[in-house]
DNA sequence: TTGTTCTCACCTAGGTGATAATCT
DNA sequence: AGATTATCACCTAGGTGAGAACAA
């Protein structure tokens, strides 16, 4: 994923699915960014691979985008698909726009965070997003990505450039598009439908009593056709 | 101001700066418009004069615009000006985008709504706004405005293109300006600085018990620079 | 005649990768 | 040599009044 000083969207954009919520609780979703090794990496043009290339650089300070629509009752979160498309994502440790801090050539795993809204006091976007019971945390592997300044293999660029309407000054119509879509469609993770995950229980709730999120388990879902896989940088 | 079916926002947008408020309690603010009189106008050209031309039309449905960083704490609403640029105006009486609805020739009144949280629970854009406890509505009379399709009169349309930098494509920079100017500047309710209004107390809360809103009366203020007056079209 | 609708060129505002310059 | 930055042309998305066509 690029990143630059001035902050830039991530793109495919997170859009995800929730079901299982109290419709009439209030809730904030929110979105976070963790490594998710202690490793710097490089690419290596002629394997087309990244490869370790030391120890992560040292901690940037925590940020946390917050959905704008936040907070809204789990009736209005479950009736819409969860759109993450304005969080921004920058290179510069002393921003002040409140996007995501990251370093650049190294590994994350973005996380949508299920804060009941009587949890979410101390919500910031500067602060580390709490844990415990009336929060819950999803991940989705397939959403890993590798940070770059500029991109580092011209599949991906085509990729982003084909898919992304903001670079469609850059499409190449008259290009064979055979080769990219084979490229996507035969990728191990590319799913043309939903793929749910399932989750444990939150610890300390008993099952009986009243649910922490409502009738059903909270479950979180990724919306299909707007995302691709890693090991691209 | 200008009505289409599509939905056009207001120029200028009104922005207010509201104090007073209990800084910890949530509250919506919204903005509603409703009718001066019962009258149906035309714009007599000679006189640069709108005139009666008969009763008002049969009125319209209800519509409330939510601002749409509702509901916040009384500490955020006031730290900001309050801009509803994004409301949008509509003579399209089956409009289903949540715009305002009204008819045109029309003389109209705008209203800001602070509505504490416990009291906006049935609060929709389609229904009229509640009264009574809880709920305080401010009218400004610099802007009250009257309706049209076209514009009637060469001094408003001006007014509108050299302000709006959306209509920068329509300006003469050749063009003298000091026939605008002077005549913006010259009029009775143009004031370069903040207009304040007080207003009532609000009946059936006791002066000493815990306050509506806070530790002093809330208020409400027009910020400057962007509105301008009646009798134009 | 008068008011309304539709389409248009011309803007604002801002999201893309390319590219050249710069940094380390 | 490899990574980063600044600037750019080229887009998306949408807010203007002009003016012709249309309606009552």
């Amino acid at each position: 994923m690029i990143i630059t000083k001035a902050g830039r969207r991530m793109f495919p954009a997170m859009r995800v699915k929730i079901s299982g919520l109290d419709p009439h609780q209030q809730y904030y979703i929110a979105m976070d960014i963790v490594p998710v090794d202690n490793k710097r990496y490089r690419y290596v043009y002629h394997s087309s691979k990244w490869m370790v290339a030391g120890n992560a650089d040292s901690p940037v300070p925590p940020r946390v985008y917050i959905h704008p629509d936040s907070p809204a009752s789990g009736e209005t979160w479950m009736r819409q698909v969860i759109s993450f498309d304005k969080l921004k994502l920058t290179n510069n440790e002393l921003d002040d726009q409140g996007h995501i801090i990251l370093h650049s050539m190294h590994k994350y795993q973005p996380r949508v965070h299920v804060i009941r809204k009587d949890c979410g006091d101390d919500l910031s976007p500067i602060k580390p997003v709490p844990t415990g019971e009336g929060v819950k945390a999803f991940s989705f592997p397939e959403t890993v990505f590798t940070t770059v300044t500029a991109y580092q293999n011209q599949q991906i660029t085509r990729l982003k450039i084909d898919r992304n309407p903001f670079a469609k000054g850059f499409r190449d119509s008259g290009r064979n598009r055979m080769g990219l879509e084979a490229l996507v469609e035969s990728y191990a993770f590319w799913r043309p439908s939903l793929r749910t995950l399932t989750f444990e229980d939150i610890p300390g709730i008993p099952k009986q009593g009243p649910t922490l999120y409502g009738p059903s388990q909270p479950s979180c879902v990724l919306s299909p056709a707007m995302w691709f896989p890693q090991p691209w940088p």
